[in-house]
DNA sequence: TATTGTTATACTCTATAACTATA
DNA sequence: TATAGTTATAGAGTATAACAATA
């Protein structure tokens, strides 16, 4: 009787692939000085426009706590701004400063890098495939556990 | 001019996949007071056949500390057993108890419908793509960066 | 001297709770 | 009274370091 390994079970195929792509992030986004996280803020804000700090955690699937302290330290290193909003000034709207525009820049290049050799064993033909099946599986588990 | 959003990044994509597996797997392993992971652990030991704490962590990529609190918990739960090898009694060799054989066939079920669950969003053509690149990716990782 | 396993400790990531301010 | 943001704290998961036993 041949017996699966742990190796084969999605919970650990999962694990290991994000594992190893952040191993590989770590590499290349230190040349930048910022994570790739912190980059994926910074086109989340380049995207939404002006979003709040909570509209960025909410679409980023983070606490708001954890958006004020990545905030923190993208404003402390000038590459996000916070300006309250004048009809609600609650609310603090984040923008990207000219730093975090070239930042971005700078991670798209190393994001086409990492992505290249991170997919490297996966068939060329089926790399599209990955990506889309990853994506619905994300969205449909983002958009059946949101509160109402 | 489109902006990419930080929700179509792979390291964005593989992060809230692996999230929503894990969120998914504790609900359906409560019954069975058992994680998933540790039954991947179950799962190795009995792939393995005997196999030592260390080779136990090399092959499932954690530390022999992790691997050591994991087995404390499994054991005193009377999962598994550790026998010193009388050859090199430094070893400790790990083997599944009757409970632990008992408990693997529950995860077998748990997981198959598991798995259907999670991965209803991806056409059944692709999941089987899905699996296979992750193997791919995981496997070249971590073969790529063992220490000789 | 090197290896296996254990224990204590520290670090990272993240969320919860309590607070301030604004509405 | 409810919401947005901040701060302090706590928890999970993991690794590093120091140690004991064995080789």
């Amino acid at each position: 009787m041949i017996y699966l390994m742990a190796l084969d079970r999605m919970g650990f195929l999962l694990k290991h692939a994000y594992l190893a792509y952040e191993s590989l992030a770590a590499e290349k986004y230190d040349a930048i000085g910022a994570t790739a996280r912190e980059c994926g803020v910074l086109a989340q804000v380049q995207a939404t426009e002006n979003p709040s700090q909570l509209e960025l955690a909410n679409e980023l699937g983070v606490d708001r706590t954890t958006m004020a302290q990545l905030l923190d330290s993208l404003e402390q290193r000038g590459l996000v701004s916070r300006t309250p909003l004048p009809t609600d000034r609650r609310k603090n709207l984040v923008s990207l400063t000219k730093s975090g525009h070239d930042l971005l820049a700078r991670d798209r290049v190393i994001r086409a890098e990492l992505d290249r050799e991170f997919l490297a064993p996966v068939h060329t033909a089926e790399q599209a495939t990955l990506r889309s099946s990853l994506h619905a599986i994300v969205n449909t588990q983002r958009t059946s556990s949101r509160t109402p």
